[in-house]
DNA sequence: TGTATATATTTGTATATACGAATATATGGA
DNA sequence: TCCATATATTCGTATATACAAATATATACA
């Protein structure tokens, strides 16, 4: 019963849960999670790690970016309970919350739109990320 | 979101999270669960104590004995979890031991079948006990 | 190659909670 | 009242994991 106790541990710090419950409406990278939450970059780096290794989360590098997203395919024991995290917690508010400060934030920065390598060659795009 | 992380903590053990499947089929009391998964006293009692904070159990005395069952009403997440564990998890083998060692344990025991009161003015009673 | 940026990891410390062993409490019966 | 039983709690200790701050790593670009 090691994975599935290890399961309920991911979900039982705040944070965590709502990571995963961000995820499920796609990708994320780490700054865009920094800001969402307005925590520091070593707690959500730590945080994404612990799921990651938990079995919900795979990671993508792009540029210096990473991008983390729901690991593919998911363990069926993970896919049921992120459809139950789904069912029991879309309404709550601290959720809602979360994704409305998600796409302010994915509105207002590039990294999300496309990888490093282009934006960085982009004219303007220091003063794209001065905003922060 | 407290009350969410702590479900998510009480299930994180794997004792618990046994002892919940195994409530869901109705009230033990604690010599029961002791023998049932050949643990110490004090092990069986602290988590229980940790399931009865975590709103999950109630307990009822009868006698010396102390019987736990699945708290009533139940908060109704916590009912939503506990129906998705019966969904994922009754079919674990290590579930269905429990369960078999439960129906083990209360054939061969009185202190289920009813109170303290009525066992003890029962003549035979130590003798059923002996066995331990 | 050297610098800047984004992220990951390490370090030192604090807290929650696990454990076994010992002790306390509550009840029932002699 | 005193003892036995069932259970709860406490004590001392170990472990997992949280945190902030500091440092390391990986990448991009000059």
């Amino acid at each position: 019963m090691d994975k599935t106790t290890q399961i309920y541990k991911a979900l039982s710090e705040e944070i965590r849960l709502r990571i995963v419950m961000l995820l499920t409406h796609g990708e994320l990278c780490v700054c865009d999670l920094m800001e969402i939450f307005g925590e520091t970059q070593s707690k959500i780096s730590r945080h994404l790690a612990y799921l990651k290794h938990s079995g919900f989360v795979k990671s993508r590098r792009a540029g210096t970016w990473m991008h983390y997203s729901l690991k593919e395919p998911l363990d069926s024991l993970i896919e049921a309970h992120i459809a139950f995290m789904k069912e029991q917690f879309s309404e709550l508010p601290i959720i809602q919350e979360d994704v409305r400060r998600m796409e302010e934030v994915k509105s207002s920065k590039l990294c999300e739109k496309s990888d490093a390598k282009s934006l960085r060659t982009t004219k303007g795009f220091n003063k794209t990320r001065e905003g922060k």
